[in-house]
RNA sequence: GGAGAGGUCGCAUAGCUGGUCUAGUGCGCGCGACUCGAAAUCGCGUAUACCGCAAGGUAUCGAGGGUUCGAAUCCCUCCCUCUCCGCCA
């Protein structure tokens, strides 16, 4: 959600903003919600002031015919404040309505663009893995192997499921493990949150505006949906609260399950686990002040650099542009790594600064020179484990279908090559 | 799931026979006095949002609704916490 005085006082900066982002909204259907917000605001308190002199007086009264006079002049003003306030909650939820359907302002050094093919690439790290041998693809690699099943995962889940098994379980916990011991080096506090959490507070994260709401796994019988990142439970841990700035930046580092329909992606990534229902991901999460969110979101990023250069797979970081950037987002980067298989680079790690955005639903403060502002918060992937198991096991693969295990995670592993089982 | 207790200003508590209660007290915190300095002591101050140039005003005592001229105080619904029982990884 935006602030409404951003939009009051900027209206062609938010009008830009918007257009930029292929979004069209009418600014004047806010800007006139605010301005009869304001009208009954007044009103409404105007009766309201009156109701309590007159209860005032009614209590210093002393004889009943001071009282009814009084008494009859309150039911009245009752009555006016009533049809007042009445207006005003049906105003205001009109107006917050109208205003979740604005997406974040973006920074300034965000490209213009419609779509992906306007996306930055600001470098480029490790040349595209050289086979001497034509590179298998990491279904094959893994059923193979063992570690991946998506066939029963079909007969009982349905499609876009998958049994991880055997030694790929211990590549997982492997990632895991390196990921927690590189950002516990930056103070990130590891946090395992609830799968499940109230619609109320999904909706606060800003998910289930501009489309999102299809993307999510809502429970039958209670009001409860089922996270599609961690970050959506991370960032109402502190609703409300007023947050210490000596305590700031404060950085979670969260592991879950994530849960995705993938409704509108029928026929895409339809092989292999690149796609699918359910994964686990490491997600770093920030609260910091607004002036040190950029700084915070470079972070983020060379955190998720040193992790990939950790295991040496060729990948690029993007400068995602304004018509690719989700609407929570001021500034999104994605890292791309190489999938030999697809010859491209894929998605698999992305870090948005969403700056007050979520922190202004969630009403995250913190107290700077005195005055209360709304924290900013951060997000990003340390790793989206399913994804970068097929960028390992693509770039790591050898002409025997083994796979070595990349350095960093074999203290973890235990071993240094992941062998075919025999198939059962 | 059954029975009971409870949710008040950063924390702890008072208030709950409805009326200067946004709310007392203690602790904590800030400023000041005393002191060479500190402790102790004393004094003052100590929520947030919105309207207003300001003075000031309005709202908020878990959330929402109701009764009333007036509710922290009475009624209803919901949420959460605690204790006991049942069940259970």
């Amino acid at each position: 959600m935006i602030d409404i005085k951003t939009l009051l006082e900027t209206p062609d900066v938010v009008q830009k903003n918007n257009q930029n982002r292929g979004k069209t909204i009418d600014i004047s259907l806010a800007t006139s919600l605010a301005q009869e917000r304001s009208e009954l605001l007044v009103q409404v308190q105007t009766a309201r002031t009156r109701a309590n002199e007159i209860a005032s007086l009614i209590a210093n009264a002393v004889s009943q015919e001071e009282r009814k006079p009084l008494v009859d002049e309150g039911r009245a003003v009752k009555e006016t404040a009533k049809t007042a306030e009445t207006k005003l909650a049906q105003v205001e939820s009109d107006l917050e309505n109208e205003l979740r359907k604005y997406p974040n302002l973006l920074r300034a050094d965000v490209p213009i663009g419609k779509d992906e093919t306007s996306n930055q690439t600001i470098r480029t790290h490790l040349d595209p893995t050289v086979f001497n041998f034509e590179p298998k693809d990491h279904l094959v690699l893994g059923e193979t192997l063992g570690i991946i099943d998506m066939d029963r995962a079909a007969k009982v889940a349905g499609a876009r499921f998958v049994y991880l098994k055997g030694d790929g379980v211990l590549l997982e916990f492997a990632l895991i493990q390196y990921a927690l011991s590189v950002t516990a080096k930056e103070n990130f506090v590891p946090v395992i949150p609830p799968h499940l959490i109230a619609t109320q507070a999904m909706g606060s994260m800003g998910y289930l505006e501009h489309g999102g709401e299809d993307e999510i796994y809502h429970l039958k019988n209670d009001d409860l949906v089922l996270i599609g990142t961690s970050e959506q439970a991370i960032g109402p841990m502190h609703t409300g609260e007023v947050l210490d700035v000596g305590a700031l930046p404060m950085r979670y580092v969260g592991f879950s399950a994530c849960y995705r329909r993938e409704a509108g992606s029928y026929g895409r990534d339809t092989r292999g686990i690149l796609r699918v229902h359910q994964f686990d991901k490491v997600e770093m999460f920030s609260f910091t002040t607004p002036d040190k969110s950029d700084a915070e979101q470079e972070l983020l990023l060379s955190i998720q650099e040193r992790l990939m250069q950790g295991l040496r797979l060729p990948y690029r970081v993007m400068k995602l542009c304004s018509g690719d950037t989700g609407a929570p987002s001021a500034r999104t980067y994605d890292i791309e790594t190489w999938i030999p298989s697809q010859k491209t680079y894929r998605e698999t790690h992305s870090t948005s600064n969403t700056t007050d955005f979520q922190t202004r639903r969630l009403n995250i403060r913190v107290k700077q020179d005195g005055k209360n502002v709304f924290a900013h918060a951060l997000n990003g992937t340390a790793f989206a484990i399913g994804r970068t198991l097929i960028a390992i096991m693509e770039n790591y693969q050898q002409e025997d279908g083994s796979i070595i295990v990349p350095e960093v995670l074999r203290a973890f592993v235990g071993r240094d090559r992941i062998n075919a089982v025999a198939k059962k």
